[in-house]
DNA sequence: ACTATCCCCTGACGGC
DNA sequence: TGCCGTCAGGGGATAG
């Protein structure tokens, strides 16, 4: 599951891979992935220059300077990687970018099918495509953070996870630092004290800025843009570990539904709102 | 403005 | 060994 430390890792690798290279074609495999029309952007992509690799939320932006931008979310199981042009195609490619001059290719690759791609001109006053999402977690100032929780009146995770409210936090970065917080998942989000917020902004920002240090987290099926596993995942205190004790306390873990997503979490650690629940 | 539910899709997993 | 049913999960759509 790509979450922000993810796509980070991959937006800096192919910085460093693919920046400056100008597109020569692309393949598309799956009408399906594409938001928008395929033969508007195989004639539009042609012959336009990577300026810039960027993230915003869990969004890759491949920015095409003053004629506009791609964009690529890898939903679950989505990967962008950087290959050989000759090299075998792995299963479920989607798209397959060529460059001028250049003997590698961009591939798209997304088994689950979650993942898309679109692309917009450039146009005054920012992305449309992206105007609805909420501010960067790693850019929110504390006291800014802790006045939006508190506007709003729901459970803390799923307020977490909301991407018009915070870009960027999945499943996994949240329940670990609602953990490292010492806040249940289930707390209203107005009934949080200021400092169990700055709290939990500050664990947000530790948590994130290490997964993005150690290249992220490899659950499942990611890899970076050069195939390379992640190492966060033996930093994971919660997530996964249903059945194990708590790193803090020693408590088992438990894993319930919380907003319709798995929740991990210490029942000591992090106390519930009311002790029970049916 | 928020909640609940469905849907998309495939790999993994349990049961037999 | 293999077939089949079940389910997770990001996020958009829709109904309440």
């Amino acid at each position: 599951m790509p979450e922000l430390p993810e796509v980070e890792t991959i937006v800096r690798g192919l910085r460093d891979r693919i920046l400056h290279l100008e597109f020569s074609g692309v393949e598309v495999c799956l009408d399906k992935c594409l938001r928008g029309p395929r033969r508007t952007l195989s004639e539009w992509i042609q012959g336009k220059r990577i300026c810039g690799v960027e993230r915003r939320g869990k969004h890759i932006i491949l920015s095409l300077g003053a004629e506009g931008a791609l964009f690529v979310h890898l939903g679950m199981t989505g990967r962008l990687r950087v290959v050989p042009s000759g090299s075998p195609r792995e299963k479920h490619t989607h798209l397959v970018f060529s460059f001028r001059n250049h003997p590698h290719q961009l591939r798209y690759v997304d088994s689950r099918r979650f993942g898309r791609v679109f692309w917009e001109k450039q146009k005054k006053g920012g992305w449309t495509s992206l105007s609805r999402l909420g501010p960067e977690p790693l850019e929110i100032s504390p006291s800014e953070f802790v006045s939006r929780v508190r506007s709003r009146r729901r459970e803390i995770k799923p307020l977490l996870l909301d991407q018009h409210f915070l870009a960027g936090v999945g499943n996994i970065y949240a329940d670990e630092s609602l953990h490292r917080a010492g806040i249940h998942p289930r707390r209203k989000s107005d009934s949080l004290g200021a400092r169990t917020l700055s709290r939990l902004h500050q664990a947000l920002q530790e948590i994130l800025k290490e997964s993005i240090r150690a290249g992220g987290t490899s659950v499942r099926s990611y890899v970076d843009s050069a195939g390379a596993l992640g190492a966060f995942q033996h930093g994971l205190r919660v997530y996964g570990r249903e059945g194990e004790s708590c790193q803090t306390c020693g408590r088992t873990i438990v894993r319930e539904m919380v907003g319709g997503r798995s929740s991990f979490y210490c029942r000591r650690c992090q106390r519930g709102p009311s002790p029970k629940r049916s």
